[in-house]
DNA sequence: GGCGATGCGGATGAGCCATCCAGTTAGACT
DNA sequence: AGTCTAACTGGATGGCTCATCCGCATCGCC
Protein backbone atom coordinates (compact mmCIF):
# COMPACT_ATOMS: atom_id res chain seq x y z
CA UNK A 1 0.00 0.00 0.00
CA UNK A 2 2.87 2.47 0.38
CA UNK A 3 3.64 1.70 -3.43
CA UNK A 4 2.28 0.16 -6.22
CA UNK A 5 4.88 -1.56 -7.44
CA UNK A 6 5.62 0.49 -10.64
CA UNK A 7 6.35 -0.14 -13.66
CA UNK A 8 10.07 -1.70 -15.39
CA UNK A 9 10.08 1.17 -17.82
CA UNK A 10 8.84 3.83 -14.85
CA UNK A 11 11.22 2.38 -12.79
CA UNK A 12 14.17 3.36 -14.85
CA UNK A 13 12.90 6.45 -15.64
CA UNK A 14 12.38 7.47 -11.72
CA UNK A 15 15.95 6.21 -10.98
CA UNK A 16 17.22 7.99 -14.14
CA UNK A 17 15.63 11.51 -12.52
CA UNK A 18 16.99 11.15 -9.35
CA UNK A 19 20.55 11.20 -10.49
CA UNK A 20 20.46 13.56 -12.69
CA UNK A 21 18.71 15.54 -9.92
CA UNK A 22 21.33 14.42 -7.83
CA UNK A 23 24.13 15.64 -9.82
CA UNK A 24 22.38 19.02 -10.49
CA UNK A 25 22.31 19.79 -6.58
CA UNK A 26 25.82 18.83 -6.34
CA UNK A 27 27.05 20.95 -9.00
CA UNK A 28 24.53 23.59 -6.96
CA UNK A 29 22.03 24.74 -9.89
CA UNK A 30 18.39 24.75 -8.61
CA UNK A 31 16.26 22.03 -9.64
CA UNK A 32 13.85 22.89 -12.24
CA UNK A 33 11.78 20.19 -13.42
CA UNK A 34 11.47 21.24 -17.51
CA UNK A 35 15.07 21.38 -17.17
CA UNK A 36 15.28 17.90 -16.04
CA UNK A 37 13.44 16.46 -18.20
CA UNK A 38 15.00 17.91 -21.22
CA UNK A 39 18.58 16.58 -19.85
CA UNK A 40 17.17 12.74 -19.06
CA UNK A 41 15.28 13.10 -22.94
CA UNK A 42 12.46 12.50 -20.93
CA UNK A 43 8.72 14.40 -21.19
CA UNK A 44 7.79 17.01 -18.94
CA UNK A 45 4.88 15.07 -17.98
CA UNK A 46 6.36 11.96 -16.93
CA UNK A 47 8.46 14.14 -14.50
CA UNK A 48 6.04 15.89 -13.14
CA UNK A 49 4.09 12.56 -12.09
CA UNK A 50 6.64 11.20 -10.91
CA UNK A 51 7.16 14.18 -8.79
CA UNK A 52 4.60 17.16 -8.75
CA UNK A 53 6.81 19.47 -7.31
CA UNK A 54 10.60 20.36 -6.95
CA UNK A 55 10.63 20.13 -3.31
CA UNK A 56 9.78 17.07 -3.77
CA UNK A 57 12.37 15.96 -5.86
CA UNK A 58 14.25 17.71 -3.38
CA UNK A 59 13.37 15.67 -0.75
CA UNK A 60 13.92 12.21 -2.68
CA UNK A 61 17.07 13.51 -3.19
CA UNK A 62 18.13 14.35 0.37
CA UNK A 63 16.00 11.27 1.57
CA UNK A 64 19.43 8.79 1.85
CA UNK A 65 21.58 11.37 3.59
CA UNK A 66 18.71 11.56 5.83
CA UNK A 67 18.77 8.42 6.41
CA UNK A 68 22.00 7.47 6.89
CA UNK A 69 22.01 10.98 9.52
CA UNK A 70 18.96 9.41 11.29
CA UNK A 71 21.10 5.96 11.78
CA UNK A 72 23.94 7.43 12.82
CA UNK A 73 21.67 9.72 15.55
CA UNK A 74 20.52 5.95 17.07
CA UNK A 75 24.55 5.08 17.26
CA UNK A 76 24.82 8.60 19.48
CA UNK A 77 22.44 7.63 21.69
CA UNK A 78 24.24 4.69 22.72
CA UNK A 79 27.36 6.47 23.80
CA UNK A 80 26.91 6.64 27.13
CA UNK A 81 29.13 10.08 27.01
CA UNK A 82 26.52 12.89 26.92
CA UNK A 83 28.72 15.76 26.00
CA UNK A 84 30.54 13.34 23.55
CA UNK A 85 27.46 12.14 21.88
CA UNK A 86 25.26 15.48 21.90
CA UNK A 87 28.55 16.80 20.04
CA UNK A 88 29.18 14.10 17.50
CA UNK A 89 25.60 14.24 16.62
CA UNK A 90 25.28 18.04 16.07
CA UNK A 91 29.00 17.57 14.24
CA UNK A 92 27.66 15.28 11.88
CA UNK A 93 24.18 17.04 11.12
CA UNK A 94 26.52 20.33 10.72
CA UNK A 95 28.92 17.71 8.01
CA UNK A 96 25.93 16.50 6.11
CA UNK A 97 24.28 19.85 6.14
CA UNK A 98 27.37 21.38 4.19
CA UNK A 99 28.43 18.49 2.05
CA UNK A 100 25.11 17.29 0.63
CA UNK A 101 23.60 20.99 -0.67
CA UNK A 102 19.76 19.30 -0.47
CA UNK A 103 19.74 18.97 2.77
CA UNK A 104 19.77 22.51 3.94
CA UNK A 105 16.54 23.70 2.04
CA UNK A 106 14.96 20.44 3.05
CA UNK A 107 15.81 21.30 7.03
CA UNK A 108 14.31 24.60 6.82
CA UNK A 109 11.24 24.31 5.27
CA UNK A 110 8.29 24.61 7.83
CA UNK A 111 6.43 22.19 5.80
CA UNK A 112 7.54 19.24 3.73
CA UNK A 113 6.13 17.46 0.33
CA UNK A 114 6.78 14.03 1.08
CA UNK A 115 5.43 12.36 4.25
CA UNK A 116 8.20 9.96 4.68
CA UNK A 117 10.47 13.55 4.80
CA UNK A 118 8.46 14.24 8.24
CA UNK A 119 9.16 11.52 9.64
CA UNK A 120 13.03 11.12 8.93
CA UNK A 121 12.87 14.64 10.43
CA UNK A 122 10.88 14.15 13.30
CA UNK A 123 13.03 11.19 14.10
CA UNK A 124 16.04 13.34 14.08
CA UNK A 125 14.26 16.01 15.80
CA UNK A 126 13.45 13.26 18.13
CA UNK A 127 16.98 11.98 18.36
CA UNK A 128 18.18 15.34 19.15
CA UNK A 129 16.25 16.12 21.98
CA UNK A 130 17.00 12.90 23.77
CA UNK A 131 20.74 13.98 23.78
CA UNK A 132 20.07 17.07 24.58
CA UNK A 133 17.98 16.25 27.44
CA UNK A 134 20.74 13.78 28.71
CA UNK A 135 23.50 16.19 28.32
CA UNK A 136 21.58 18.94 30.22
CA UNK A 137 20.92 16.56 33.31
CA UNK A 138 24.95 16.24 33.06
CA UNK A 139 25.19 19.47 33.15
CA UNK A 140 27.17 19.80 30.24
CA UNK A 141 24.85 22.20 28.38
CA UNK A 142 23.76 25.22 29.08
CA UNK A 143 20.38 25.07 30.44
CA UNK A 144 18.03 27.69 28.86
CA UNK A 145 18.71 25.95 25.75
CA UNK A 146 15.61 24.04 24.22
CA UNK A 147 15.36 20.93 21.77
CA UNK A 148 13.13 23.61 19.39
CA UNK A 149 16.55 25.59 19.14
CA UNK A 150 18.73 22.99 17.79
CA UNK A 151 17.38 22.91 14.55
CA UNK A 152 17.36 26.86 13.82
CA UNK A 153 20.75 26.98 15.23
CA UNK A 154 22.17 23.88 13.34
CA UNK A 155 20.14 25.76 10.05
CA UNK A 156 22.80 28.89 10.91
CA UNK A 157 25.76 27.18 11.49
CA UNK A 158 25.49 25.68 7.87
CA UNK A 159 24.31 28.70 6.46
CA UNK A 160 26.93 30.61 8.26
CA UNK A 161 29.42 28.29 6.92
CA UNK A 162 27.75 28.77 3.20
CA UNK A 163 27.56 32.97 2.41
CA UNK A 164 30.92 33.01 1.96
CA UNK A 165 33.63 31.58 0.72
CA UNK A 166 34.83 28.71 -1.78
CA UNK A 167 33.10 25.43 -1.56
CA UNK A 168 36.26 23.53 -0.53
CA UNK A 169 36.64 25.36 2.71
CA UNK A 170 33.15 25.13 3.82
CA UNK A 171 33.59 21.59 5.80
CA UNK A 172 36.55 23.14 7.53
CA UNK A 173 35.00 26.30 8.19
CA UNK A 174 31.53 24.85 9.08
CA UNK A 175 33.50 22.26 11.31
CA UNK A 176 35.38 25.72 13.18
CA UNK A 177 31.97 27.25 13.21
CA UNK A 178 30.48 24.84 15.68
CA UNK A 179 33.46 24.22 17.51
CA UNK A 180 32.73 28.21 18.01
CA UNK A 181 29.38 28.03 19.06
CA UNK A 182 29.82 24.88 21.54
CA UNK A 183 32.48 26.97 23.48
CA UNK A 184 31.62 30.14 23.19
CA UNK A 185 33.30 33.16 21.06
CA UNK A 186 34.59 34.61 24.64
CA UNK A 187 37.19 32.83 26.28
CA UNK A 188 36.03 31.03 29.60
CA UNK A 189 36.68 33.31 32.19
CA UNK A 190 37.36 30.83 34.27
CA UNK A 191 40.71 28.92 33.00
CA UNK A 192 43.23 30.06 30.22
CA UNK A 193 43.91 27.86 27.44
CA UNK A 194 41.77 24.86 27.88
CA UNK A 195 44.11 22.62 26.31
CA UNK A 196 43.40 19.05 26.72
CA UNK A 197 40.82 19.07 29.28
CA UNK B 1 28.35 64.97 -9.44
CA UNK B 2 26.98 61.75 -7.49
CA UNK B 3 23.54 62.73 -8.80
CA UNK B 4 22.61 64.76 -11.32
CA UNK B 5 19.75 66.43 -9.17
CA UNK B 6 16.53 64.61 -10.73
CA UNK B 7 13.64 66.24 -11.76
CA UNK B 8 10.77 67.11 -9.39
CA UNK B 9 8.18 64.58 -10.48
CA UNK B 10 10.87 61.99 -10.23
CA UNK B 11 12.09 62.70 -7.12
CA UNK B 12 8.42 62.31 -5.67
CA UNK B 13 7.96 59.13 -7.60
CA UNK B 14 11.08 57.73 -6.47
CA UNK B 15 10.44 58.40 -2.93
CA UNK B 16 6.97 56.58 -3.37
CA UNK B 17 8.49 53.94 -4.89
CA UNK B 18 10.89 53.38 -2.32
CA UNK B 19 8.36 54.07 0.58
CA UNK B 20 6.16 51.58 -1.11
CA UNK B 21 9.02 48.83 -1.42
CA UNK B 22 9.80 49.49 2.72
CA UNK B 23 6.47 48.73 3.51
CA UNK B 24 6.65 45.22 1.05
CA UNK B 25 9.73 44.60 2.84
CA UNK B 26 8.05 44.86 6.04
CA UNK B 27 5.55 42.85 5.70
CA UNK B 28 7.74 40.20 4.19
CA UNK B 29 6.52 40.15 0.59
CA UNK B 30 9.31 39.56 -1.68
CA UNK B 31 9.96 43.35 -4.27
CA UNK B 32 8.66 42.58 -7.53
CA UNK B 33 9.32 45.87 -9.59
CA UNK B 34 6.65 45.17 -11.86
CA UNK B 35 4.68 44.76 -8.82
CA UNK B 36 5.49 47.84 -7.24
CA UNK B 37 4.37 49.55 -10.00
CA UNK B 38 1.01 48.55 -10.29
CA UNK B 39 1.07 49.63 -6.75
CA UNK B 40 2.58 52.92 -6.79
CA UNK B 41 0.49 53.38 -10.45
CA UNK B 42 3.25 53.93 -12.03
CA UNK B 43 4.60 52.64 -15.27
CA UNK B 44 6.97 49.82 -15.19
CA UNK B 45 9.65 51.48 -17.23
CA UNK B 46 9.84 54.11 -14.79
CA UNK B 47 10.35 51.82 -11.89
CA UNK B 48 13.00 50.01 -13.66
CA UNK B 49 14.53 53.07 -14.60
CA UNK B 50 15.12 54.58 -11.08
CA UNK B 51 15.81 50.76 -9.89
CA UNK B 52 17.67 48.42 -12.56
CA UNK B 53 17.26 45.32 -10.81
CA UNK B 54 14.89 44.71 -7.32
CA UNK B 55 18.47 44.23 -5.84
CA UNK B 56 18.98 47.24 -6.53
CA UNK B 57 15.51 48.85 -4.84
CA UNK B 58 16.09 46.54 -1.93
CA UNK B 59 19.82 48.16 -1.19
CA UNK B 60 18.15 51.55 -1.35
CA UNK B 61 15.77 50.39 1.14
CA UNK B 62 18.15 48.68 3.55
CA UNK B 63 20.59 52.00 3.16
CA UNK B 64 19.23 53.84 6.07
CA UNK B 65 19.40 51.15 8.11
CA UNK B 66 23.30 50.08 7.34
CA UNK B 67 24.17 54.18 7.90
CA UNK B 68 22.42 54.29 11.50
CA UNK B 69 24.32 51.01 11.96
CA UNK B 70 27.33 52.37 11.06
CA UNK B 71 26.93 55.31 12.96
CA UNK B 72 26.56 53.36 16.30
CA UNK B 73 29.90 51.60 15.31
CA UNK B 74 31.42 54.16 15.00
CA UNK B 75 30.29 55.19 18.70
CA UNK B 76 31.10 51.76 19.79
CA UNK B 77 34.74 52.65 19.12
CA UNK B 78 34.65 54.86 21.87
CA UNK B 79 33.89 51.96 24.45
CA UNK B 80 37.28 51.75 26.10
CA UNK B 81 35.98 48.07 27.45
CA UNK B 82 36.80 45.84 24.34
CA UNK B 83 33.91 43.26 25.63
CA UNK B 84 31.73 45.13 26.15
CA UNK B 85 32.11 47.16 22.78
CA UNK B 86 31.58 44.07 20.27
CA UNK B 87 29.18 42.77 21.92
CA UNK B 88 27.37 45.53 22.34
CA UNK B 89 27.82 45.93 18.33
CA UNK B 90 27.04 42.27 17.88
CA UNK B 91 23.88 42.56 19.41
CA UNK B 92 22.95 45.82 17.60
CA UNK B 93 24.25 44.37 14.01
CA UNK B 94 21.93 41.08 14.89
CA UNK B 95 18.94 43.08 16.18
CA UNK B 96 18.84 45.10 12.99
CA UNK B 97 18.96 42.23 10.64
CA UNK B 98 15.78 40.75 12.60
CA UNK B 99 13.76 43.53 12.67
CA UNK B 100 14.64 44.92 8.96
CA UNK B 101 13.95 42.20 6.80
CA UNK B 102 16.11 44.04 3.87
CA UNK B 103 19.27 43.68 5.97
CA UNK B 104 20.04 39.98 5.85
CA UNK B 105 19.43 39.66 1.73
CA UNK B 106 21.50 42.72 1.31
CA UNK B 107 24.27 41.74 4.20
CA UNK B 108 24.89 38.16 2.73
CA UNK B 109 24.62 38.93 -0.98
CA UNK B 110 28.20 38.40 -2.04
CA UNK B 111 28.09 41.70 -4.73
CA UNK B 112 26.30 44.78 -4.60
CA UNK B 113 24.11 46.85 -7.15
CA UNK B 114 24.67 49.69 -5.62
CA UNK B 115 28.42 51.27 -4.59
CA UNK B 116 26.56 53.24 -1.34
CA UNK B 117 26.03 49.51 -0.06
CA UNK B 118 29.65 48.33 -0.69
CA UNK B 119 31.21 51.36 0.88
CA UNK B 120 29.14 50.81 3.63
CA UNK B 121 29.56 47.32 4.35
CA UNK B 122 33.00 48.01 3.91
CA UNK B 123 32.96 50.52 6.84
CA UNK B 124 30.63 48.09 9.04
CA UNK B 125 33.54 45.40 8.27
CA UNK B 126 36.50 47.13 9.26
CA UNK B 127 34.66 48.29 12.43
CA UNK B 128 33.78 44.55 13.09
CA UNK B 129 37.62 43.95 12.34
CA UNK B 130 38.42 47.08 15.00
CA UNK B 131 36.32 45.65 17.97
CA UNK B 132 37.34 42.09 16.78
CA UNK B 133 41.16 43.09 17.23
CA UNK B 134 41.00 44.81 20.43
CA UNK B 135 38.47 42.32 22.67
CA UNK B 136 41.28 39.66 21.17
CA UNK B 137 44.15 41.67 22.44
CA UNK B 138 42.33 42.06 25.52
CA UNK B 139 42.02 38.45 25.74
CA UNK B 140 38.34 38.31 25.63
CA UNK B 141 37.39 36.15 22.17
CA UNK B 142 39.11 32.89 21.50
CA UNK B 143 42.06 33.84 19.02
CA UNK B 144 41.10 31.74 16.06
CA UNK B 145 38.38 33.87 15.00
CA UNK B 146 38.99 36.16 12.42
CA UNK B 147 37.03 39.32 11.29
CA UNK B 148 36.08 37.22 8.13
CA UNK B 149 33.95 34.93 10.39
CA UNK B 150 32.35 37.83 12.02
CA UNK B 151 30.18 38.47 8.81
CA UNK B 152 29.05 34.85 8.36
CA UNK B 153 28.65 34.04 11.51
CA UNK B 154 26.09 37.07 12.04
CA UNK B 155 23.83 36.34 9.49
CA UNK B 156 23.90 32.62 10.62
CA UNK B 157 22.52 33.70 14.09
CA UNK B 158 20.23 36.42 12.06
CA UNK B 159 19.13 33.06 9.91
CA UNK B 160 18.83 31.04 12.69
CA UNK B 161 16.40 33.33 14.50
CA UNK B 162 14.51 33.94 11.46
CA UNK B 163 14.06 30.45 10.16
CA UNK B 164 11.25 29.06 12.17
CA UNK B 165 8.61 30.92 15.16
CA UNK B 166 6.48 33.68 14.67
CA UNK B 167 7.80 36.86 13.64
CA UNK B 168 7.38 38.34 17.13
CA UNK B 169 9.62 36.48 18.93
CA UNK B 170 12.22 36.73 16.66
CA UNK B 171 14.37 39.49 18.40
CA UNK B 172 14.41 37.91 21.84
CA UNK B 173 14.97 34.50 19.65
CA UNK B 174 17.92 36.40 18.20
CA UNK B 175 18.99 38.19 21.37
CA UNK B 176 19.06 34.14 23.36
CA UNK B 177 21.01 32.99 20.10
CA UNK B 178 23.85 35.91 20.13
CA UNK B 179 24.19 34.84 23.60
CA UNK B 180 24.53 31.51 23.06
CA UNK B 181 27.51 31.90 20.36
CA UNK B 182 29.07 34.09 22.48
CA UNK B 183 29.35 31.81 25.84
CA UNK B 184 28.87 28.48 24.19
CA UNK B 185 26.30 26.29 24.57
CA UNK B 186 28.69 24.34 26.81
CA UNK B 187 28.50 25.11 30.29
CA UNK B 188 31.92 26.49 30.92
CA UNK B 189 34.17 24.17 32.73
CA UNK B 190 35.86 26.60 35.15
CA UNK B 191 33.50 28.50 36.81
CA UNK B 192 29.39 28.93 37.56
CA UNK B 193 27.39 25.65 38.40
CA UNK B 194 30.32 23.23 38.93
CA UNK B 195 27.13 20.95 39.99
CA UNK B 196 27.86 17.54 38.78
CA UNK B 197 31.29 18.24 37.18
C1' DG C 1 4.81 80.78 -24.35
C1' DG C 2 8.22 78.00 -26.63
C1' DC C 3 11.82 74.50 -26.62
C1' DG C 4 15.02 70.93 -25.41
C1' DA C 5 15.95 67.60 -22.13
C1' DT C 6 14.23 64.46 -19.07
C1' DG C 7 11.09 61.36 -17.36
C1' DC C 8 6.86 58.38 -18.23
C1' DG C 9 4.24 54.21 -19.39
C1' DG C 10 2.49 50.24 -21.38
C1' DA C 11 2.80 47.17 -25.29
C1' DT C 12 5.73 43.60 -26.14
C1' DG C 13 8.60 39.34 -26.43
C1' DA C 14 11.46 36.14 -23.98
C1' DG C 15 11.55 32.52 -20.57
C1' DC C 16 9.77 29.51 -16.99
C1' DC C 17 6.27 26.67 -14.88
C1' DA C 18 2.73 23.29 -14.66
C1' DT C 19 -1.30 21.04 -16.93
C1' DC C 20 -3.64 18.15 -19.87
C1' DC C 21 -4.75 14.66 -23.05
C1' DA C 22 -3.94 11.80 -27.15
C1' DG C 23 -0.89 8.16 -28.18
C1' DT C 24 1.99 4.32 -26.66
C1' DT C 25 3.53 0.43 -23.95
C1' DA C 26 4.19 -3.03 -20.32
C1' DG C 27 2.62 -6.91 -18.41
C1' DA C 28 -1.66 -9.60 -16.52
C1' DC C 29 -4.87 -12.82 -18.04
C1' DT C 30 -6.74 -16.24 -21.22
C1' DA D 1 0.85 -16.14 -28.50
C1' DG D 2 -2.80 -12.79 -28.45
C1' DT D 3 -5.69 -9.46 -26.30
C1' DC D 4 -6.91 -6.04 -23.15
C1' DT D 5 -6.35 -2.31 -20.05
C1' DA D 6 -4.29 0.35 -16.70
C1' DA D 7 -0.38 2.91 -16.45
C1' DC D 8 3.15 5.54 -18.46
C1' DT D 9 4.84 8.94 -21.84
C1' DG D 10 5.68 13.37 -24.19
C1' DG D 11 5.06 17.74 -25.93
C1' DA D 12 1.81 21.33 -27.24
C1' DT D 13 -0.12 24.74 -24.65
C1' DG D 14 -1.69 28.74 -21.65
C1' DG D 15 -0.73 31.39 -17.67
C1' DC D 16 2.60 33.94 -15.45
C1' DT D 17 6.68 36.96 -14.34
C1' DC D 18 10.45 39.64 -15.95
C1' DA D 19 12.75 43.33 -18.29
C1' DT D 20 13.20 46.20 -22.56
C1' DC D 21 12.21 49.63 -25.73
C1' DC D 22 10.47 53.71 -27.78
C1' DG D 23 6.74 57.11 -28.97
C1' DC D 24 4.61 60.50 -26.01
C1' DA D 25 4.00 63.70 -22.09
C1' DT D 26 5.89 66.72 -18.82
C1' DC D 27 9.03 69.79 -16.65
C1' DG D 28 11.37 73.92 -15.98
C1' DC D 29 14.52 77.16 -18.10
C1' DC D 30 14.75 81.08 -21.24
Amino acid sequence: MTTAPLRKDAARNWERIVSTARDLVDEGTPLQLNDIARRVHLGVGTVYRHFPTAEALLETVAAPTLEALAAQGEQALADDDPGRALAGFLRRTIEAQVTDASLAPVSAAATDALPRTTELKRTLSSVGTELLARARDAGVVRADLTSADLVPLMCGVAYAANVHGAPETRLETARRYLTALLEGLYVSRGHGDPGPA
